[in-house]
DNA sequence: CGAATATATGGAGCAATGCTCCGCTTGGCA
DNA sequence: TGCCAAGCGGAGCATTGCTCCATATATTCG
């Protein structure tokens, strides 16, 4: 985001003023009927909210996912940004470290209608939104996660994309499935990652049949 | 299943014999295209793939998921079945008969290309398919657990239906993301149910500030 | 066996939805 | 003011779940 990134700086005509003005409508009726009407809203419905058509909506985001990763983006980006403080917060207490930033991450998840379904939906170019939260969360999970293992906390067995991808889909169904408490579930799944006295990972491959 | 709930027992009429083999090719065509294409193939392709038209496979299942279901229930059956078994073979080791099932039901899922997804899928109808498995499976997964609590191997603070859901979401994208090891974090999430020697969930709610 | 009838079938067609195409409109510059 | 590239709107295409009904056929009864 620095400013040699602006369209300007690089060369590029100014988009038109109503241009400007649209895309940014549009992104502001894209984040309300998400939120009303979850992720998997038409297209259609989040044109009518901007009242435009749907030719500038594809204009401006040539596909679907891209509004979808267009809406989210600044949020993923606080996201990112945080851990560098986090972490910091407590050098003494890597672990501490990682649970509050994981639930950070799990309430941003849990909050938004869908989207953890979204981040494993085949549909074509949906990819993106994925990989935009693997290239911005997985290196900061792997920090998190270095320094735990560092410290002698946590198993050293466990990649960062792995868990990154577990939590997204522990938070599946959050908002849809009465029952189920995703942020407990997480809760585990971090207990998991510290020491045991029996590693459970060996007891169930007996290499050898234990000898009477 | 028993006798009484045949279609002749309870004074309706055979049908007609080209229309059990038809539901009978259905379901094997079906079971072809699904692992073929995936759970989300299109109801033509089962047609075609089959031999019939359209009309024939909505007389014989209503909707979509109504064929997913009839699919996947032989196999969930004996999902359903065995862990009077495996709960018996040795009953001295809850932990490891609630790891073999857990092991035997993330095979299943992961080896189905779009299962666990469609188990979160809010297409109207869908939901059946997610009863069907909550209301065989809860109850094993609730035997295996209540062993492990009574023997005082985990915690107790994870109700069946947390786990089940969460084995689901966790084999999510298994066969999808190339990194990703399903397999490995169900591991790690029954490994959080094992007691530590500091409990993590009480860390982050000091009621009380530690007393000096 | 042959007719009567309930049952089953096939595939055109409807609705929803992502996305494209293209003729019309308009902001920005000379 | 006048030009024109950038931008816009929305009809229309393709896909897919599902419905409808005229036609075909298995089963039964005389």
């Amino acid at each position: 985001m620095s400013p040699a990134d602006t369209p300007q700086a690089r060369g590029e005509r100014r988009k038109r003023s109503d241009a400007r003005r649209n895309a940014q409508t549009l992104l502001d009726a894209a984040a309300a009927v998400f939120a009303r009407a979850g992720i998997d809203a038409p297209v259609r419905d989040i044109a009518a909210e901007a009242g435009v058509g749907m030719g500038t909506v594809y204009r401006h985001f040539p596909t679907r996912p891209d509004l979808v990763v267009a809406v989210f983006r600044h949020q993923v980006d606080a996201l990112a940004a945080t851990p560098a403080g986090a972490s910091g917060e407590n050098p003494e207490n890597p672990y501490e470290a990682l649970r509050s930033w994981v639930a950070r991450f799990t309430d941003f998840l849990v909050t938004k209608h869908g989207l953890p379904e979204a981040l494993h939906s085949d549909q074509a170019g949906l990819e993106s939104l994925h990989a935009e939260f693997v290239d911005r969360l997985v290196p900061v999970l792997d920090r998190l996660l270095r320094a735990c293992v560092d410290a002698g906390r946590i198993r050293a067995d466990v990649r960062p994309l792995d868990l990154m991808i577990a939590i997204g889909n522990l938070c599946i169904g959050a908002d849809t499935f009465p029952g189920y408490r995703a942020r407990h579930m997480v809760d585990v799944l971090l207990a998991g990652l510290l020491h045991h006295a029996p590693a459970p990972t060996d007891a169930d491959r007996p290499r050898t049949p234990t000898a009477p």
